[in-house]
DNA sequence: ACCTGAACACCGTTCAAGT
DNA sequence: ACCTGAACACCGTTCAAGT
């Protein structure tokens, strides 16, 4: 543990300066900025005065700004992952789990409408968009495909094109989300953010219709 | 038509300073400045300098930043509503109409993306959200709920309460508007905004079901 | 009534210098 | 290797002063 000679595998030489693990503090800290007052009262440095060090720590361990809320963004889409998987797989699967997924998605995004903000908000460059950053976002998309590939298998829904299916229920969801978070739908639709209606609907315009021989 | 006294008590003297209407002028700039460069890069003094007026200027006509973006806003929900409602009107409204408008939609978002990030993307905070912007916001809404009661009238779609289809409808539109804009779906999707796959699972959700006796 | 120009309190980022 | 502190070129906003 007391090597602190590596040429490049060596990330964390666990002898740190000030914190333990400044990277993470800086990432707490701003996800903690963004979650209270939104990302454009974000500053780096307030997060840096906030963690007691310099407002130029922040360079040692990102490229920029942009880097920082690019992190932030990736590890939006790791945590959208585990909450709509954890509610798929602990609702039974199927029909019931789907709802729960789509319940957990919108209910992501109204628990930490900020964070969810600057994962699609545009706030983050594409510039910035690394390949962790796009391949997070993938993963997070699969599980709503596999979801929908498992109910296809079990003959519950439509043999449409996966992929195809699985952006058009995003594109609700997703839809759904940001509109509750905007301050677009009245209060009682916050309370319940996909509603029994949309998921009726949803439901209806997916499912395998029984065939009339 | 030559009439320069107006309406309402004085707004405009009709004797300028520098510009014929340098509120206008502001806000044209700003809205240039926003599709070109994007919000974040909205700044009051390159606006002021680009119309050769002093970078304080501004706020003879608004009160802040916040207020010229919710005017922008404002102004982009209005051509919105014009848009949706000219696709609606000149394409036979019933379903045809609908899918037009659904297009119009979308496609308003994919011409303005940055436009149309400051409506929804939580540029504008909510105390600058005035009366005029919530009823443009409204009044663009409403075209929505209207195509459906049509619709409904006709026995087309299903005789739910037509704003909680809307409701429905318009996270669809919306997450589509908002993916594409976002650069979260492949080209191929951006070409064709609303596709066809997911106007026809929306229609099949919400048409009236032929009623089997 | 409308605009200017200087001033103020903020930003993100860079870089020589410290340990 | 990691951090500091001063410096730089930017912000939005205010306000006395000009026409």
């Amino acid at each position: 543990m007391a090597r602190s000679t590596h040429p490049r595998p060596g990330k964390k030489p666990a002898k740190p300066y000030h914190h333990g693990d400044l990277r993470r503090a800086l990432l707490d800290e701003a996800l903690r900025t963004i979650q209270t007052y939104g990302v454009e009262h974000l500053t780096l440095r307030t997060v840096g005065e906030r963690l007691g060090v310099s407002r130029s720590a922040l360079y040692r361990h990102f490229a920029d700004k942009q880097s920082l809320l690019a992190t932030v963004g990736k590890e939006g889409f790791r945590k959208l992952r585990q909450t709509t998987t954890d509610a798929w797989e602990q609702n039974g699967r199927g029909r019931a789990g789907f709802q729960a997924m789509g319940k957990a998605y919108v209910q992501f995004a109204v628990a930490h409408p900020s964070h969810y903000r600057v994962m699609f908000g545009g706030f983050i460059e594409s510039a910035a968009k690394d390949d962790h950053f796009l391949a997070e976002a993938k993963a997070a998309f699969k599980v709503l495909v596999d979801a929908l590939v498992e109910q296809q298998n079990a003959g519950d829904i439509r043999r449409d094109d996966p992929v195809v299916m699985a952006r058009f229920v995003w594109a609700l969801f997703h839809g759904t989300a940001m509109l509750v978070i905007d301050g677009q739908l009245p209060e009682e639709v916050q309370r319940d953010p996909l509603g029994h209606y949309t998921f009726e609907r949803l439901y209806a315009s997916i499912r395998q219709e029984t065939l009339r021989t």
